[in-house]
DNA sequence: GAGAAGATCTCCT
DNA sequence: GGAGATCTTCTCA
């Protein structure tokens, strides 16, 4: 047995928040439940900056909420949302700059039976297109804010790929948020079947 | 303490 | 394609 894998460094997620959303692309999201281990490709991010960003959490300061964001990079940021939904990002970049990067939509590639169950749907493309749908998938909530993605130890973490698999990625403008529209910081893979149709659609009108 | 907004999803037409 | 659901968080008085 060949030693044991260690997750992506500190370092990686000090970067600067738009080379992290980037990079971050196609590595292998891991996340350990008492249902066994799920695992996923991430293939779209948003980055959020609250320094020049008005339209992240962060922008006008410290909060309860958003305080994990002024903390280490490698550490996860979980928010509820519209009253039912709960997103996830990790924190990058130094810790006086309060920045992070939106997990948008990974590909399952383990546990597949048990993410559709816990979002009760039946074809892979509905698991985990979105991010909201994303942490109901992997029964990720606000218990799971401020985990260090780093540590062996943690509940949640990341990996290089086994296999490093080519692919274009599209940098474009991101979606929900009515602030900073403008900002092409939403980054995903080319041609992925699991990235939001609503991006898609839009995608397509802006050709 | 009250009111408003929100980094979304799903159902209905 | 459009609108409602639902509740946490923030701002303002």
């Amino acid at each position: 047995m060949a030693s044991k894998k260690l997750p992506i460094n500190r370092g990686f997620y000090a970067q600067d928040t738009l080379i992290v959303a980037k990079d971050i692309l196609g590595k292998m999201f891991v996340r350990y439940t008492p249902n066994g281990v799920l695992v996923g490709r991430i293939v779209e991010t948003e980055a959020y900056r609250g320094t020049d960003d008005p339209s992240s959490h962060s922008y006008r300061g410290k909060t309860s909420r958003n305080e994990v964001m002024f903390g280490k990079p490698g550490i996860t940021y979980v928010y509820f949302t519209y009253g039912n939904h709960h997103c996830l990002n990790i924190v990058t970049e130094k810790p006086e700059i309060p920045a992070a990067v939106l997990i948008r939509a990974i590909e399952p590639t383990k546990g597949i039976e048990t993410m559709k169950r816990n979002r009760d749907v039946e074809k892979n493309i509905d698991i985990s297109s979105g991010p909201g749908k994303l942490t109901k998938a992997l029964q990720i909530t606000r218990n799971d804010n401020n985990l260090d993605v780093t540590d062996p130890s943690s509940k949640i973490n990341i990996f290089e790929p086994d296999e490093e698999e080519k692919f274009q990625i599209v940098q474009t403008t991101r979606v929900g948020i009515r602030l900073a529209q403008e900002f092409p910081w939403r980054f995903y893979i080319k041609g992925n079947p699991h990235v939001s149709k609503k991006q898609a659609r839009f995608d397509l009108k802006n050709k």
